[in-house]
DNA sequence: ATCAATACATCGACAGTCGATGGATCGACA
DNA sequence: TGTCGATCCATCGACTGTCGATGTATTGAT
């Protein structure tokens, strides 16, 4: 089966690391905004999704914790620790240096 | 071993294109014009580079032609086909737009 | 003579994304 | 009552792409 061009490469911690930001969130709603947010355009399939949270996790980025959503089914919250909020700084700093260094090449001519 | 983070994690057919848009150039011309336009940042390594030349070529987005380069070595020069120019605009046009989308999450709050 | 730069290319290891699939629960609606 | 869509968890194999290491060969400078 031939893969889509993935839209967000290597990117995704970053993407979740921002949304943990604006407060504890569990898996499903952290696809959700980030759908919602990009316009419908951020479609994180679960098979990124969930190994992601893992890796944020074992990173110590995160903590997670059981607890009852909105709408009272068991979810896993994680949360922002002190080290993920340093990580993501240090990612939208890479980020934009990135983008940065790609325009230099872009905009050259 | 670890591997380092990529820096340039999906792109770099846009950088080789963008860079063969100037010109038919041979593989090492571009790596070095992509250090060189990148402030030393973008050290495309060689075993990502002949792969990703490769790709274009099997896609129809170059074509390429031996010749002398200007050292007077033989060299594999890459020239931009009519597709790969097409593909060029739609690859600068998917760059920005997911730019646009991660900024919108990551200034979103 | 030897070394750095130029030039090609391949290999295996690895990370990360994707689609598919599986399970469970809850409310709404017929 | 049954079932369906939305919410929520998670794993699996397939695939792509990057990386570092390695190998070859030629040229010019020291």
């Amino acid at each position: 089966m031939a893969q889509q061009p993935a839209l967000i490469p290597g990117i995704l911690d970053l993407l979740i690391l921002k949304t943990l930001a604006r407060g504890p969130l569990h898996g499903y709603g952290i696809a959700h905004f980030l759908l919602e947010t990009s316009g419908n355009i951020l479609e994180v399939g679960e098979g990124s999704l969930y190994p992601a949270l893992q890796r944020l996790l074992v990173n110590g980025w995160t903590d997670a914790e059981w607890k009852l959503s909105e709408t009272g089914r068991r979810a896993r919250f994680y949360k922002l620790t002190a080290a993920g909020r340093k990580r993501l700084k240090i990612e939208e700093q890479d980020f934009e240096r990135m983008v940065g260094v790609i325009r230099l090449v872009l905009r050259s001519l």
